[in-house]
RNA sequence: CGGGAUGUAGCGCAGCCCGGUUAGCGCGCCUGCCUUGGGCGCAGGAGGUCGCGAGUUCGAAUCUCGCCAUCCCGACCA
């Protein structure tokens, strides 16, 4: 391909709106231009990463035994009322003005509206099936270039079984040809333990790459290798000890006191002997969540507790409910309440508490004597340093962005859709299913957060728009213009991609640095210093290093370097 | 959706506070010459509804109000 025909807009300097380097790189190496707030173009150079990304989940996925498909983007909204997923996805959604039509989010519904239809024996199992296709999802806030956008490429993948270990064995088929897929396209990754969330189901993991600009937080213990996201993540916290007898339960006045930090400050006791009250809305019943001092309370972990609708309550609700204002309220006394609390409260006493009454706290609360706990969860969000549950070593919370996500979906869809099968004694089941995505845009994305310098992209062997860049450093000298010429051919004759910078009209200098901001891993440079003595040039991107070729065994070399 | 910032040529920015020539600079672009191992040099040139709309004023890029867009922080995020 030659760098004079093809388009590659570069730029010299950062667009001001790109604030991460896989997002200035992007722009300034011509792969991409914005044309809305989470809307990209892709450009050819762009494009052609894509393809290479695309080829090689095609190449895991078809290895897994998956069928490719291609399902509409444009839905029916009655499809989506079937699983009750418009409300689910809310204004994540998009819906068309002048028909019941939905821009797909993502395929479940589709998959499991054709396996209702077509799939009626346990022998038509299992399945897997997949596509790469544009999703669209309204995002309150697209961010980080490419990485979070309103409309982007996945490939999501489905598998339907007949029985759970079926469902096991197509789940871990998944992980593994997701860790092939990464792994060759030059990542370094983990894989994290998740919440399955709104989606349902019982296993989720995440693959993850570490990253400041990450939109997610996960806990890693370098000792065992534990490793989950944030959502989900436990640590060995010691719980709320009991504390000598159980006392009388005494009122104290403690006039303007709010948060848990002005009460410890007012009483001089320990943030552990503080209960933090915390009311929730789940649909018409008050719920309180009692957690110790100023642990935070982990949402993910609540939502398993009470369901995805639950909520804050308002203040007006709070004061209605228990007499007193936010930061006076306790579980003492309370009607229609259930209260949950968080394990690390599980037999403690001589608590201190709202008194449900404004300035009033209640000291020496005994949970077991004085109210009614209805369950204890852990419900406190992990924090950095503190001890790991299996091996005691203090856990590492880091920020990282998400590539894949692996879910088991179980019966969740089949149930809501009626989509099922007859099994060997003729007993009708509900089909078991999985489901799977990676975000094709995060992994090229990914690949430059992990892979640049301060003069560009840095490609590697797995995931290069071109195998080689060549550069031609002077058009006018007839003699080295032919020889670049001919190993442009040769290059393209052993289907080596070849980006060949053969333009008459740019200087030596803008060259080099044009092939430095694209980041081939090879730049092979043709010019008149070393053809005089019959070699060329071939530049390592990544470590700078610069070996002298002989003309006419540099294809060869080129050709070896990704054998190995 | 809450908070903050920005909007002037394709890109990066100055001018705005304190209203007053023909709205400027660098890069890029076009023409010609020159140069050819790290974003060359010289000369000439094209390119602008100053985000949009109203208002104040003799006069608005500049002041006021409204709207829109983009980016950042937060909430949200299968």
């Amino acid at each position: 391909m030659k760098l004079s025909k093809i388009f590659i807009p570069t730029l010299k300097e950062v667009p001001s709106d790109a604030l991460i380097p896989s997002h200035q790189l992007m722009l300034r190496a011509g792969m991409i231009r914005p044309l809305g707030a989470g809307i990209y173009s892709f450009l050819p150079l762009g494009y052609r990463l894509m393809k290479k990304v695309m080829e090689i989940i095609r190449d895991e996925m078809d290895g897994i035994g998956g069928q490719e498909f291609h399902l509409p983007a444009l839905n029916p909204v009655e499809l989506w009322e079937e699983t009750d997923r418009v409300k689910a996805f809310g204004d994540t959604m998009f819906h068309i003005k002048n028909r019941a039509l939905v821009l797909a989010p993502t395929h479940e519904e589709v998959i499991c509206s054709i396996a209702k239809n077509h799939i009626r024996s346990y022998r038509d199992l299992p399945q897997i099936w997949y596509q790469i296709q544009t999703k669209f999802r309204n995002e309150a806030r697209p961010r980080s270039g490419v990485i979070r956008g309103r409309q982007f490429l996945m490939k999501d993948s489905y598998s339907l079984d007949a029985t759970w270990p079926g469902l096991d064995a197509s789940y871990d088929a998944h992980a593994q040809a997701y860790k092939n897929i990464f792994t060759r396209v030059g990542l370094k990754f983990f894989i994290v333990g998740a919440s399955s969330g709104a989606m349902g189901g019982s296993a989720s993991q995440e693959f993850m790459v570490e990253s400041e600009a990450g939109e997610d937080t996960c806990a890693i213990c370098d000792g065992c290798g534990y490793a989950a996201n944030i959502e989900v993540a436990a640590s060995a916290v010691p719980g709320a000890l009991k504390n000598g007898e159980s006392a009388a339960v005494e009122e104290i006045h403690t006039p303007g006191v709010k948060t848990i930090d002005e009460l410890r400050e007012f009483l001089k006791v320990d943030e552990s002997v503080l209960a933090k009250s915390l009311v929730y809305m789940a649909g018409q019943r008050p719920v309180m969540i009692l957690m110790v001092g100023n642990d935070q309370l982990n949402e993910s972990k609540l939502q398993v507790v009470l369901g995805a609708d639950a909520r804050p309550a308002h203040p007006d609700e709070l004061k209605a409910l228990t007499g007193a204002d936010g930061g006076s309220i306790g579980p003492i006394g309370l009607d229609g309440f259930r209260i949950i609390a968080d394990k690390r409260l599980e037999g403690a006493n001589n608590l201190i508490s709202g008194a449900n009454k404004n300035d009033y706290h209640l000291r020496n609360i005994d949970l077991k004597r004085d109210t009614k706990i209805d369950a204890y969860y852990d419900l406190r969000t992990a924090l950095a340093g503190e001890p790991c549950t299996t091996c005691s070593k203090p856990l590492r919370v880091i920020r990282a962005i998400e590539l894949g996500h692996i879910f088991k979906l179980g019966t969740k869809y089949a149930d809501a859709m009626k989509a099922s099968f007859l099994d060997e004694h003729g007993k009708e089941k509900p089909i078991i299913m999985g489901s799977y995505g990676i975000g094709v845009e995060r992994v090229i994305a990914c690949h430059i957060e992990q892979s640049h310098d301060k003069n560009g992209i840095v490609w590697t062997k797995g995931l290069t728009p071109f195998h080689v860049h060549l550069v031609l450093v002077n058009a006018n000298n007839a003699k080295i213009t032919a020889v670049a010429n001919d190993l442009n051919e040769k290059f393209e004759a052993l289907l080596l991609g070849v980006l060949y910078d053969d333009r008459g009209d740019v200087s030596p200098g803008f060259k080099f640095k044009d092939a430095d901001l694209l980041g081939m891993p090879l730049q092979v440079i043709v010019g008149e210093k070393h053809v005089a003595n019959g070699n060329v040039e071939v530049k390592h991107r990544a470590t700078g290093e610069r070996e002298i070729i002989e003309i006419g065994k540099v294809v060869q070399y080129v050709e070896k370097y990704y054998e190995s």
